[in-house]
Formats: C-alpha cells, sequence, structure tokens
DNA sequence: AACTATTTATAAGA
DNA sequence: TTCTTATAAATAGTT
C-alpha cells in the first residue's frame, strides 16, 4: 500500500526509515486498538524506537503489566518456571544471597562456633586473626581511656584554679555566683554527652547501628528457594 | 478496508467476531512483523482471544520477556521508582541488603577495623568475644594436635610390630614384602588424605568455602539503588 | 478457506 | 513534521 511496492528488509535510508517508523507506528497502534475493540480481545503492544522511546497500547502502563503478566503465568505454566530463573533480578538476588551465607559462615568462626570442619592450618591462621583484632581492639581501648582520663584530669585543674578564685574574691552579686559558674561548666557548655563517660553507662552519641549489629529477619514467605531462606535466629557479635 | 465500513465497537455476532479475531490477529501481527524489520524496531505484541490462548510477536517468549521488561525499567524510571519499590522482590532485596550491609560492619569490628566510632563500654564488650573466640580455636586445635599425635603414635607402634615379625620370618617370596606395606599404610588405604597432616598442607577434604570466604561482586550495574550497590573489596577473614 | 469489492494504510512527493 | 495522492494491502461480506 503505496506508491511502490517495499521488500520487507531494514529500510537503509536512515530519513526515510525514521519516517515510515512513525507512519507505521501510528498504524499498528490503531490496529491493535481495533482488534482488541471489535473482538474483544486483551492486548499488549510495545513498540522501542531506535532512540529507545516506548509507544504502547494501551497507553496505561498498569494494563501492559497486567497483560504481560498473564501471558508470563501462561507461559510458566508451559515451561515449568524455567523463565523465572534468567530474570535478572533473581540473579543478583541469588548473589546476594550467597554473599550473606558466607559472611554469616566466617562470623560464626569469628565468634569461635563450628571450628568443626576446620584443619590445624586452618585453625592457626583464625587464631592469627583474632590474636591481631584482640590487640587492636584493646589499643584502641588503652587509648581511649588515657584520653579520658587527661580530660578530667584538666576539668579537675581547672575547677581547682576557679576555686581559689573565689576564695579571693567575696561575692559582690546577690546571685550565687559559683553555682552558675559550675552549670555552665558541666552542662550544656562542655564536650557533648557521653563522649568519655567511662564504664556507667554506653555513649549515645554514636549512629546507633554499632549495638544493633544482629540482624533478624522476619518469617515472612520468600519467593526465594528453601535454600535462599535466610535464618531468623542469627546472633550479632555480642552473645 | 472491505465490502462495508465498520464502526469501532464489539461486534456482536460471535462467530463473526472469532473470524474477524482471525483475520485481523493475523494482520496485526504481520504488521508488527514488517516495523520491527524496516524500521528495526523493538516489537513486542501479546494478543489472548477470548478463549485464553496468547498469540505473540515474536513468537519467542524470551523477546517478549525481554522487551516487557525494559519497558517496565522505562517506566520505572519515569515514575520515580514507585513501582519498582513496590515489587515485592525489590522488598526483599532491600532487606538482604540490609542484613549484607551489617554482617559487614560487625565483620569488619571482629577483624578489629574502624573501632573508632566504639565508646568504651562497646570495645570491652569486644574484646571479651574476641577472648572467648580465641580461646576456643586454640581449644580446638590443641584437641586436634592431640588427636594427630596418638595416631602418629599408633602408626609409629604399628609399623614397629610389623618390622618385627617381617625379622623373624625370612622372606619365602620375590616380592620385596616390607616396601609393599609401607606403602599400603601411608598410601590410599590409610584416613583420608588432608584429615590431620599438620603444618605440611591445608587439608583439601573439607567442601571448600572455609578459605574462599572473601566474597567479591563483579562490578555489574546493579538494577538497586546506589546505597546498595555492594562493596567490591570486601576482604576474607584470612587478611 | 477462497474470493473480491471496498476500505484502509502508506510510500513517495510536496 | 504534516498533507496529498497514487497505489499496495487488508479485510468484510459472500461463496
Amino acid at each position: 500500500m503505496g506508491r511502490g511496492k517495499v521488500e520487507l528488509k531494514r529500510i537503509e535510508n536512515k530519513i526515510n526509515r525514521q519516517v515510515t517508523f512513525s507512519k507505521r507506528r501510528n498504524g499498528l497502534v490503531k490496529k491493535a486498538k481495533e482488534l482488541s475493540v471489535l473482538c474483544d480481545a486483551e492486548v499488549a503492544l510495545v513498540i522501542f524506537s531506535a532512540r529507545g522511546k516506548p509507544f504502547t497500547f494501551p497507553d496505561d502502563a498498569e494494563s501492559i503489566m497486567k497483560t504481560y503478566d498473564r501471558y508470563r503465568k501462561y507461559y510458566s505454566h508451559q515451561h515449568g518456571n524455567i523463565e523465572l530463573e534468567n530474570q535478572d533480578w533473581y540473579q543478583e538476588m541469588l548473589k546476594l544471597n550467597e554473599k550473606c551465607e558466607s559472611l554469616q559462615r566466617t562470623q560464626r568462626l569469628l565468634h569461635g562456633e563450628d571450628l568443626g570442619p576446620l584443619s590445624i592450618k586452618e585453625l592457626l591462621i583464625l587464631e592469627e586473626q583474632l590474636e591481631k583484632a584482640l590487640s587492636q581492639a584493646r589499643q584502641r581501648k588503652t587509648q581511649l581511656m588515657i584520653k579520658q582520663m587527661e580530660e578530667l584530669r584538666q576539668k579537675e585543674r581547672h575547677l581547682e584554679d576557679l576555686n581559689k578564685e573565689l576564695r579571693l574574691k567575696p561575692p559582690f552579686q546577690l546571685e550565687p555566683y559559683g553555682f552558675n559558674l559550675k552549670a555552665s561548666l558541666w552542662g550544656s557548655t562542655s564536650s557533648a554527652d557521653g563522649d568519655g563517660s567511662f564504664p556507667l553507662q554506653p555513649s549515645l552519641t554514636y549512629p546507633e547501628p554499632f549495638l544493633q549489629i544482629g540482624y533478624s529477619v522476619q518469617g515472612e514467605p520468600s519467593i526465594v528457594p528453601k535454600s535462599m531462606a535466610s535464618e531468623t535466629n542469627f546472633q550479632g557479635w555480642f552473645l
């Protein structure tokens, strides 16, 4: 239909191809609509131009998805779900899961659990690892404690100086001078709360994830195969 | 096109509708094919008959899936991923990812890394953890070594006994008797390879994941948001 | 499923 | 891009 017959092969002239695309795309969408209305059929048409812009019938994306899902179900049913495993999100899920399980296995070793299958050589490596970590934790702890003690000593000195001054000058106002000074030093003015309150209470200053390390997953049914189901009772590093 | 004009509404005559469906369905598929070939466009067409049978272009289901996935991605992207985030697999992915990151954080602590943000109290808990794990690793190591030594002593004794016997009986065949016996003891007959070959070589008997714990992810583009992208340079527990 | 009278789609040109 | 028009293609109604 047209002034010349066209053979069924890619139109080489780019402009021409683009023009033909526009025309035929409209025609195809129109015919898709006619089919769906006249014959009461469910139709979904998606066309991507060379530039990657999609055109559809119906325009409504919901309907497209619906038809697509219907087709996918029909097809999966015929072909035993093989298609599911080829979805890229599924692959990514499998990878992530593998990673998680690997991490959990390692973590158990680092907790001294499930050492059964390790050889002596592997145990030696683990031991070395743990010693190194332990030494670093202790080093950091000592460092913090020293810093904290220094701060305390400094504050002590400062207070003593103030006290000396106060003893020399008698109060010349009604206000209770000394009390105010103390409040401004220990209250909001000094360094942030908890930055070094040694063993009395845990610091609340740091972003909280550090103590909430044990990640627990709701026992919700998963799309993913049984072997992938996450273990619910994973324990954090603080037992 | 045809002997009469048709108005754009459902054909009420059932037979007629069915016939028209067949004709127009073929026409639509043909036109879809023409568009894809002539204009080098990606086209996916799915038609469900009233009876629920699907017809497609291309007939290859893989291609249909590919095009629809492309469309879904495009659409999700335009609509701020809202649709995407409502997919339950996406939720599951987010959870898994959170879990992985939590595990990695913990793991770093157990390696003695990134201790900066921990309070003194938290460091003390970590220290206790590590000490416990270390003690368990050592205990298991000792246990294995003792077992190995016992086995060696037993073998030694066994060999000595055999040697004594051999010294008493003079050889009555040409075959080199002693050599064969030794081979059968140390070669394939004795306990599985690596079950306790102390520091000489790592055991290859156990399922391999134990040394290949550092999980590395290919630098492939992910469907999942940036914050979810896995760290590529994660190190296993053996540094 | 085949046949055609007609309508519709569209290639080429403006 | 849009319109025009000659012509190819699709198809409604019929056999």
